[in-house]
DNA sequence: ACCGGTCCCTGTTAGC
DNA sequence: TGCTAACAGGGACCGG
């Protein structure tokens, strides 16, 4: 899944291979995929026609392209299936696939196609408002402003304008459960339910921990180890995956040798041996250790 | 302001 | 074998 370290790679991948380049015609098809453009798809390619992509940014989950003006931008989500690919100059011109839910065509005879199945992820061209702190938007750009409907979501582990002794004071005023908070975009962002897992298992936590009941070093851990799970993640993304290539099926090499507990149910903790457990979590599932992450008691 | 539940969607898989 | 149901997931939205 497009995770923060998948999108990452992803926007890493824009920045080598889409920079510079004008977009020449637009094609948007399906009829979600502009959704949260007021003025729908047409809205989309008269905003996006003949602009020059200028900048590849990331927040979270969230990226965009900038555009030539400085006032608006190509915001992307890939949602939990989407894909953005690049094709080649004077590439094998292949029947569009069924999943193909918009293609840009640029200057250099290249297209940037958005590929997604589950129709979670969506196009948007919105306009851009300063950050509240004035630090850049995003890595990828030193502008201090962002596309507005990422304006709520927070900085992420990996962003070097986090601060995160503040981070973990804001957690610990949560009241609520501790994997909760971490998959809460507004407290912290790119998080999923991947990596909150992972980085509770690493930092030997229940998720259901009430987060006002964490201690502050309790608190500094599980941010500190879900950043560590966010690195290395990346760090196989950037080794495993093709230039702009993330498979969302999920069967990179990184998932195979590196999760802990994760989609492991029944499987020996590699910490302790005991059998990974799988609980409900809001409608879908939590994985960790019954040994070295124990339940707390219901207050 | 904060918190939790619901819904959006479709391909795959488990179970009957 | 063929069908149905569960499942995967992020975030907008809404009610309390």
């Amino acid at each position: 899944m497009p995770e923060l370290p998948e999108v990452e790679t992803v926007r890493a991948g824009l920045a080598r291979h889409v920079l510079g380049r004008t977009v020449t015609a637009v094609d948007v098809r399906g009829p979600r995929t502009a959704r949260r453009q007021a003025g729908g798809a047409a809205d989309v390619v008269g905003r996006l026609t003949g602009r020059t992509l200028t900048a590849a940014v990331r927040r979270g989950k969230f990226c965009w392209l900038l555009l030539d003006e400085p006032d608006d931008a190509l915001l992307v989500h890939l949602g939990m299936s989407g894909q953005l690919r690049v094709r080649p100059p004077a590439s094998p011109d292949e029947p569009p696939g069924t999943h193909l839910r918009a293609r840009l065509s640029l200057d250099d005879g290249s297209a940037l196609d958005f590929v997604d199945q589950r129709t979670f992820g969506y196009l948007a061209v919105p306009e851009l408002v300063p950050t509240p702190d004035g630090a850049p938007g995003g890595l990828g750009s030193d502008l201090a402003a962002v596309p507005a409907p990422v304006a709520h979501i927070a900085r992420d582990l990996l962003d070097p304008a986090l601060d995160r002794a503040a981070l973990a004071a804001a957690l610990r005023r949560r009241r609520t459960q501790v994997k909760r908070a971490l998959l809460d975009q507004t407290l912290v962002s790119g998080v999923g339910n991947i990596y909150a897992d992972e980085g509770l298992w690493r930092a030997r936590l229940h998720g259901a921990r009430p987060t006002d009941s964490l201690r502050p070093v309790e608190a500094a851990r599980v941010l500190d180890e879900t950043a560590a799970v966010l690195r290395a993640a990346l760090a196989a993304g950037g080794t495993s995956f093709d230039a702009l290539y993330v498979d969302v099926d999920g069967g990179s090499g990184w998932f195979e040798r590196e999760l802990a507990v994760y989609g492991r149910e029944g499987l020996p903790c590699p910490r302790c041996g005991t059998p990974v457990r799988r609980e409900a979590f809001a409608n879908r599932s939590s994985y960790s250790c019954p040994r070295c992450q124990p339940r707390p008691r219901v207050r």
